[in-house]
RNA sequence: GGGCGGUUAGCUCAGCGGUAGAGCGUCUCGUUUACACCGAGAGGGCCGGCGGUUCGAUCCCGUCACCGCCCA
């Protein structure tokens, strides 16, 4: 006997240890089946899992346990990222907190404890996917910086270098001067932070005039090289050409006439500092201008570059300036300014400020030799493969948003000043020459052939963007550059489920590298989940303190209603509200189907291997199966088109509408006993229960497989490998469903007057029906039973003598059903019912008879369309004149 | 400033040329061979505004408003 709820703590644990040790996730290259590949986007080893995941992880476990239920060979390769940031932050706190630094114990002691730290704790993400139950192929785990991975990223950077795809220059970067590491693009977030726009005054040489320029970051102008103004701003136009006196350093500087300088945007003249500026840097490039840095790696003041070029009016300020923070120095710079008069004034300013989205820190721009890969010339292909529906997005509008970034696309910073991740495979020579090779003995070896000697190497310091590693994922984690059987089977993947926020993190640079390498795009789909908010739709984050921990709603509701939560959510591409009501409200399903089990349990509905769904007899077997085959393949269709949540909602509600509220409750009394009938409901009680469960086990895996294991459709832990269910051809399927439906029909009418007028639960009533025909009246005798039970009525017969005094009346098809209630009925109410329904009935037909009489309307529409209308009219007419008749019975 | 998406029942969202839907919430009734994490019933909508196309518009087009996101 099933305890009375579903304990989803008693189970998943127990299920998901059978499943992982029986192989259930394993992908088999060597069965002769078709492949379906879904590529993790590998979570940062460090990192937990949180709602975002939940959904993702979620969605991606629903296709693959589909497909695997289909007979494909499904293989959803898992692993970690070893996100390089992330990670080295990570340990780099612990030896804060044991008194030392990295650079204290040295680059290879400090790799050490980071793969020490990963040992300890880099598997709690994959825990937790566990127990969110997800099927991944756990025995194929990979990560970013295992040996064959690791071997990867060198080979396709020594290919990229070799084909001038990669090089190394001297560039304005985002520069992180807390982690002191240059990022890329993508890893810069813009923030609006209040800050100030202070006009300064600048004189002009020559003159007692002064050129007012306006500046959120008031401490470069120590960088200063031009001051800019819009050619066509007649204000300046005298101006140009012009020299002016930078007020601290004393450094003249041409005014220039550029576009970059907005007009309307402070005073119109802005003063131009090439090295901290990525705009100042083109205007200076426009220009022929010097970029000298006034900063250091750590963002502190530093004169070096600009010493040779100053002549302060006050050298000491300049010195006190050398090493300040930037922030400080600015404070300062503004007092002097405004000490020595060249502070016109200040201005309160919201403006967006570039932080690192790691570290927190404010970017600085700054010209360092990096290493860029050429992303320009690599995202050609890439977006002809989505131009030409090689790679189809879901929904189809993203395609849009990367097409928009892929076009104007930036070369790609590819190298961190870290120590944990790929080391960068190039070596220098004592006169910098660069070699580029897989190993330090190939670079060697070239070396020697430059210079004709053996020449002493040094190996470059960085590493590579975790990106770059990322970017392989799709055919490194397969075996590349070895010819694998896997990589031979499962590139290019089938569907790469993710979060729009990192379309060009993963997507464009898994189908760059893919191209690039592969020469085949590395999956068909992209399937965009979208972001989880919390219950009013807020973002989630952590100083807001709205976060949900997934982990705590499985605890408190099981992982399957969670996953039914999300994937019912889950409408294509659009933000997904959760929190615990939403969640608690889901489990209500799955205690729903629990029971509903648990009811044909109690009444013997097992599985029964003799019987052929097909060769139903019963009506209402029939009207379930018919059913239970639109349900398939609604749910089918939904999932084979991407959209999860249609798959969520079809089978909710069959299982609830039709299983549990019509089949169960019409079968009930029918169910027990040994007669052929009652045999035959119980088969197809449990034959429905079984395609139930089978059609629900993606979703919500934990209780259809512990029901399964239950009722003995398989061996314990086999429902994840159970077949996918087939639509079965049903005979008389039609005739069921009208029957059926008419028999609900009724009921509902009957419990729609008996509510409307009050009539007690309790009382059991007489019925009538007036007008039917012989078909209806043999229907009516045949569900006889039925009705009564679930309408709770004493009788339901034909009226042959007069109209009963006192009835309440309704209408179903052409006829009138009568309900008798002469104590109970208050007249007046139930003339106030019926006219209202008449009213309803009335403006529907006029409605239609306006449409109708529209000559346009009769010659331009579609026939059928046109037909169809005629027979709602005559409907509505016909259900009018009922509608008159029973009035004025009780009238 | 450029682009994308949204605006449908109190809430969350489906629908996307031809009868406006679901779940939750609300109200009423209810212990009847599973389930109160339940059952039955009811109420609730000029489908953001204004134009246009069409025989017909929630749906297509234009425009405006508001909201969200991305890129400058």
């Amino acid at each position: 006997m099933l305890d009375k709820n579903f304990d989803p703590a008693a189970f998943e644990t127990r299920l998901y240890e059978t499943w992982e040790q029986e192989g259930a996730f394993a992908a088999d290259p060597s069965r002769n089946a078709k492949p379906f590949t879904v590529m993790i986007p590998p979570p940062n080893v460090t990192g937990s899992l949180h709602v975002g995941h939940a959904l993702t992880m979620t969605l991606q476990d629903v296709l693959i346990r589909f497909r695997r239920m289909q007979g494909r060979d499904a293989l959803w390769q898992p692993g970690t990222d070893h996100a390089g940031i992330a990670t080295q932050l990570m340990v780099e706190r612990e030896l804060q907190r044991e008194g030392t630094t990295r650079q204290a114990i040295g680059r290879e002691a400090f790799l050490d404890r980071v793969w020490q730290w990963k040992a300890e704790q880099g598997s709690a993400i994959t825990r937790q996917l566990r127990r969110l139950g997800a099927s991944p192929d756990w025995s194929r785990e990979r990560f970013t910086m295992d040996d064959g991975l690791s071997g990867a990223v060198r080979t396709i950077f020594v290919r990229l270098f070799n084909d001038g795809l990669i090089y190394r220059a001297k560039r304005l970067v985002n520069w992180d001067p807390e982690f002191r590491s240059a990022l890329s693009d993508l890893e810069v977030e813009m923030r609006e932070v209040k800050g100030n726009l202070w006009h300064l005054r600048y004189p002009i040489e020559g003159t007692d005039q002064a050129i007012i320029v306006a500046t959120t970051r008031p401490e470069t102008m120590l960088g200063d090289t031009a001051v800019a103004v819009h050619p066509d701003d007649a204000r300046y136009r005298d101006l140009i050409g012009k020299t002016v006196v930078q007020p601290i350093t004393g450094r003249k500087i041409p005014i220039v006439a550029d576009a970059h300088s907005d007009p309307e945007k402070g005073t119109g003249a802005v003063k131009i500092t090439p090295a901290h500026d990525f705009n100042d840097f083109a205007v200076g490039q426009r220009h022929n201008l010097a970029a000298p840095s006034i900063l250091d790696r750590s963002a502190r003041i530093a004169l070096a570059e600009i010493r040779a070029d100053c002549h302060p009016a006050d050298p000491s300020f300049l010195d006190s300036l050398e090493g300040l923070d930037r922030f400080a120095a600015r404070a300062e710079i503004v007092a002097h300014l405004d000490a020595i008069g060249a502070l016109d004034r200040v201005e309160p300013h919201t403006h967006t400020v570039p932080h690192a989205d790691r570290s927190g820190a404010v970017i600085e721009p700054l010209l360092t030799e990096q290493w860029f890969c050429n992303a320009a010339e690599l995202a050609g292909p890439a977006i002809t493969a989505v131009e030409d529906g090689r790679i189809e997005f879901v929904p189809k509008s993203w395609e849009n948003t990367y097409f928009a970034w892929m076009r104007n696309i930036e070369p790609w910073c590819i190298s961190r000043q870290l120590w944990w991740g790929h080391r960068i495979p190039a070596w220098y020579g004592p006169d910098r020459t660069i070699f580029v090779a897989e190993t330090e003995a190939d670079a060697k070896l070239q070396a020697e052939e430059h210079y004709g000697h053996a020449a002493a190497l040094i190996q470059d310091e960085d590493v590579l963007d975790t990106w770059f590693s990322s970017a392989l994922w799709p055919f490194s984690t397969l075996g590349w550059p070895d010819n694998t059987p896997e990589l031979a089977r499962y590139y290019p993947g089938d569907v790469l489920v993710t979060g729009f926020d990192i379309i060009f993190f993963w997507v464009a640079r898994m189908v760059m590298m893919g191209l690039y390498v592969m020469g085949d795009v590395p999956f068909r789909t992209v399937m965009m989940n979208g972001l989880v908010r919390d219950e009013r739709g807020q973002k989630m984050s952590k100083t807001k303190g709205n976060v949900v921990d997934p982990l705590a709603l499985i605890e408190s509701y099981g992982a399957d209603a969670l996953r039914y939560t999300v994937t019912a959510q889950s409408g294509a591409g659009r933000n997904i509200k959760l929190g615990p009501a939403m969640v608690e409200t889901n489990r209500s399903f799955v205690t729903k189907l629990w029971n509903a089990a648990r009811f044909c349990a109690m009444n013997d509905c097992r599985p029964d291997p003799a019987f052929q769904s097909g060769h139903a007899k019963l009506p209402l077997s029939r009207w379930i199966l018919d059913a239970a085959n639109r349900a398939v393949a609604e749910a089918t269709e939904a999932l084979d088109a991407y959209r999860l949540s249609d798959y969520a909602l079809a089978c909710y509600r069959f299982t609830w509408g039709d299983f549990c509220d019509w089949f169960l409750e019409l079968a009930k009394p029918g169910l027990s006993g040994e007669t052929g009938e009652a045999r035959e409901l119980r088969a197809v009680a449990a034959d429905v229960l079984g395609t139930i469960l089978r059609l629900l086990h993606p979703v919500i895996p934990f209780v259809t497989e512990a029901l399964w294991d239950d009722f003995g459709y398989g061996e314990a832990g086999s429902l994840i490998r159970a077949p996918w269910p087939d639509r079965v051809a049903v005979a008389g399927a039609e005739v069921a469903h009208d029957e059926v439906s008419w028999v609900i029909r009724l009921i509902s009418e009957i419990r729609a007057v008996r509510g409307e007028m009050n009539v007690p639960a309790a009382s059991r009533i007489p019925i009538l029906l007036r007008d039917a025909d012989p078909g209806t009246i043999a229907r009516a005798g045949r569900w006889h039973a039925e009705i009564a039970r679930l309408a709770r009525i004493a009788s339901l017969e034909p009226l042959t003598s007069d109209m009963p005094k006192g009835a309440a009346q309704a209408i179903i098809d052409e006829a009138t059903i009568i309900l008798p209630l002469a104590d109970v009925i208050d007249l007046a109410a139930e003339r106030r019912r019926l006219a209202s329904t008449r009213e309803k009935t009335a403006s529907e037909a006029e409605k239609i008879a306006r449409k109708l009489a529209n000559q346009d309307f009769v010659a331009r529409a579609p026939e059928d369309v046109v037909a169809e209308n005629r027979d709602r009219l005559d409907a509505a007419q016909a259900e009018l004149a009922r509608l008159d008749a029973a009035l004025s019975r009780i009238a």
